[in-house]
DNA sequence: CACTACGTGCGAAAAAATTCGCACTGATTT
DNA sequence: AAATCAGTGCGAATTTTTTCGCACGTAGTG
């Protein structure tokens, strides 16, 4: 099984997906603060669209705090993670976690603390006792 | 430094990255596979559009293989998957290596082999005494 | 109060992405 | 040769995305 798109995939379009980012890597966010850290390289006006299109899609939520909108995503960084990455490892390595991982060692590797080594080895031990 | 769009990012759009995750998947394929192979959901000629698209934009290439045209990508799969994989981490993951390869151990933690866990284990040591 | 600074909503223009149909070509089959 | 099948090229209609501008509302300040 190594093809899969039914479910409920998020699927979201250039721009949509930035903005989800913005707030995913925040947590959450006023439409101003999203619209700094995609670099203002578009309008105030632009973002805010694009958000209210996210929420009337459902991908996102927002809640009066003090005048502006606190915008947060409805789907837990976690679930998009795991999809996301799921995908991944679908379509680049066929399925094949440890393609994954040798790929993101290869990536980063030289950048790789000795603690996050310990942490990653731990969780292989994990794992395998398990 | 979490947030980096800049590079030649690949970047694209929906249905594109459908008949390019075949394109991946498969290494190459003639129109009427890539359309097979996307569910036949569309017209058969629309794939075409699609591959002629993606040809004109640079991410494919085709070789007459008999009759049709053979299409294949024209990144390496290597590298579309370590850019892919490495912004995923970025967005995803703030950057932590650890937390995405967690996030994949959980996944398909229990689909995975000994084998598989024992490469893993092993590319960590490679990683630490270099 | 008048003015300024920020926020939201909404409609719609502009640009991109998608989807097809039709014309033509070269083999193959009858 | 006529009919048929499988491919390609290309123009263009449709849909979606993206981008803005304009009208309006609220709070703070001189």
């Amino acid at each position: 099984m190594t093809t899969k798109k039914a479910k409920g995939e998020s699927n979201f379009s250039r721009r949509e997906s930035e903005v989800m980012d913005v707030l995913f890597q925040k947590g959450s966010a006023t439409a101003r603060e999203v619209w700094s850290a995609l670099g203002e390289t578009r309008t105030y006006s632009t973002v805010r669209k694009l958000l209210s299109i996210l929420e009337e899609k459902g991908h996102v939520t927002h809640e009066t705090h003090g005048a502006a909108f606190l915008y947060s995503p409805k789907i837990k960084r976690e679930a998009a993670a795991s999809s996301a990455i799921g995908r991944l490892v679908d379509t680049f390595f066929q399925g094949s976690v440890a393609g994954a991982v040798s790929s993101l060692l290869g990536e980063k590797g030289h950048k790789l603390s000795p603690e996050e080594l310990d942490r990653i080895g731990k969780m292989i031990e994990d794992a395998r006792n398990k």
